[in-house]
DNA sequence: GGGAGAAATGAAAACATTTGCAATATTATT
DNA sequence: AATAATATTGCAAATGTTTTCATTTCTCCC
């Protein structure tokens, strides 16, 4: 009963051989309209699906684009994800996710997985990988990307935006709004090149007007909401308060705002907050959140027009792109208040 | 050159059958020791990658779960995708993932791409899908779990929570709080049976208490804070209030809280508002949202453990599950205020 | 040292396709 | 109506594995 139904069992149905039903799927033009139309009734009556598998071993494309990120569900990541996986589909492809959770080895390891299965590119978060994972890559000469973060001098093209510089945007108005006493709230910054470069931009922006951020008042906290409160929380508790809090992203930021809220700090009267990344929902908040704007949808639909055209262009094209920044000025930030 | 390294160039340079090889990675205890030394050594040598295409047109396990979702980027799907994933991958999976938009007939296609890549078992969120999208994957027999919601009569086996039971509790706090003029923002309901259910239940433990919801304060949006803000800030322009507004998800009532807070509104003082879904960083929302609990990491969890049942087990397991839900009474509710 | 039995290996078929080439059918041309 | 050109189709080989079965090589024991 369970007959297999493959391109075998088609072609006994509509009495042609096997490769007319196979050109049939890949080059209709190569067969008579009349024997396509018996090969469609064959396919619908038995519900035949074609396998890529089988075809995949041809060296024909597998269809698949890996994409290896840390994790799913920062807001940020999430947005990417979302307008890659998109694009990627629009073109015909489609994504063999994995997440590796910061872990440079699992990245690795889920590497390897991505060429297991034959897929026709990867795409990598960020430009800091393990030497291991370029390496297999490159000597798989598989088309590779990496995205989100951008560099001129990364081991693959990359499509994304300059951190360091979305770092030094908002480091130069906290700096240009006259503060000194400055604080600092970042996640890890240990193989995670996108905070590390813009905590750099956010200290150069501050050295260059001779401010610098205590080491007291550099804050860490993991992406999320109720960390960036409590470390907060705890700042205030302490009693001496900073001007201004510089946060490595908007979800910290956030955190931070809830925080100050519920202490009775008035933002931006006392208190200047500003985040990194401009975050559905940050431009709504109340205040209004003071932010870098990185186009996570523009940044992941050009990556998967790069990562396709990667994949099937022959030449080595440069498919790199830097996608500019912007700071959003908005109600989060303004002049130091009286201390 | 570019020499292709297959299971035989591994095999040649290992001097042993292209058998042997295999043999050494799928049951490495029938080879002796010292051969599968030598292999591994040409393994690494050469740089090979097993294909997992070859292997699948075997009939064995390609390895990946197909994941079929509306839209990655909504802080819940995030979520709820990145525990399946995590646990589908420690299981030894990977996941195939394409998003449709909540376009049930983009859905139907994705769902023929992921049965031609052979996927293993096939995710699905929610209960409602198009009567093509269900009978294509029991036609193909396609171990197939339903994710997100729960209920007994579903067509495939479901690991959700019940989304009426998650309204109901939501209306029935708001109703026993005293509330009679009640407001709610719901995203579009059509084919959306989260969404549905949800209102339902709030609904019917409202009509319960002989309060209904008038049609002006229906107000639809789709899960973002800034419509929801928007609607709410309409509602505010209006002049009418209602006592209490009931929000599909917690990020309509991040948007709502926004709303009242810039229109001077004091929460829970005027106006209570609820979420749906404890969201990260409802809790640390100032003030803290009064919510349902439905606790999408456990979910994700037991999908993916109930999914590689599916695939791997021969007889019919009933893998469904019922993951309940919880009221998180929170700072944002209260009784009615004096209108 | 000769077998018996076990352990290790290899040969070849099978899996579901695609494709180059040859064979056949259909048209067009005169 | 015959020939040439072209459009369709089928045959068979190829793709990279796994697996069954047969064969070879080891061990162990008397």
């Amino acid at each position: 009963m369970k007959k297999k139904t493959d391109i075998i069992a088609v072609a006994r149905a509509a009495r042609v051989s096997p490769s007319t039903v196979s050109r049939s799927f890949n080059h209709p033009d190569l067969v008579k309209a009349s024997t396509r139309k018996k090969i469609d009734a064959a396919v619908r009556q038995l519900g035949y699906i074609r396998n890529r598998a089988a075809q995949t071993i041809h060296g024909i494309r597998s269809g698949t684009i890996g994409l290896i990120v840390p994790t799913v569900d920062q807001a940020i990541f999430a947005e990417l994800i979302q307008s890659f996986s998109e694009a990627v589909e629009n073109l015909g492809f489609t994504i063999l996710l994995a997440s590796h959770g910061f872990d440079l080895d699992r990245e690795y390891a889920l590497t390897r997985k991505m060429l297991e299965h034959r897929v026709d590119g990867v795409a990598l978060i960020g430009i800091e990988h393990a030497q291991d994972t370029l390496e297999l890559l490159a000597q798989q000469d598989m088309p590779t990307l990496l995205l989100w973060s951008f560099s001129p001098d990364a081991a693959f093209p990359c499509v994304g935006a300059d951190n360091y510089q979305a770092g030094y945007l908002i480091g130069a108005h906290v700096a240009a709004l006259g503060h000194k006493r400055v604080a600092a709230i970042f996640p890890p910054l240990g193989g995670n090149d996108r905070a590390s470069l813009r905590f750099a931009g956010v200290t150069d922006a501050l050295e260059a007007v001779g401010c610098t951020i205590p080491e007291a008042w550099r804050l860490v906290a993991p992406y999320s909401v109720a960390t960036a409160k409590s470390a907060v929380e705890a700042l205030i508790a302490e009693g001496d308060l900073p001007t201004a809090i510089v946060c490595g992203n908007d979800v910290l930021a956030w955190g931070a705002l809830h925080a100050l809220m519920r202490g009775g700090i008035a933002v931006p009267g006392q208190m200047t907050v500003t985040g990194i990344g401009d975050f559905n929902g940050s431009k709504e908040f109340e205040p209004s959140l003071t932010t870098v704007r990185i186009p996570a949808r523009t940044i992941g639909a050009k990556a998967a027009e790069a990562i396709v055209r990667l994949t099937t262009s022959e030449e080595e094209v440069d498919t790199g792109a830097l996608i500019p920044t912007e700071i959003m000025v908005r109600g989060t930030s303004g002049p130091p208040g009286k201390a």
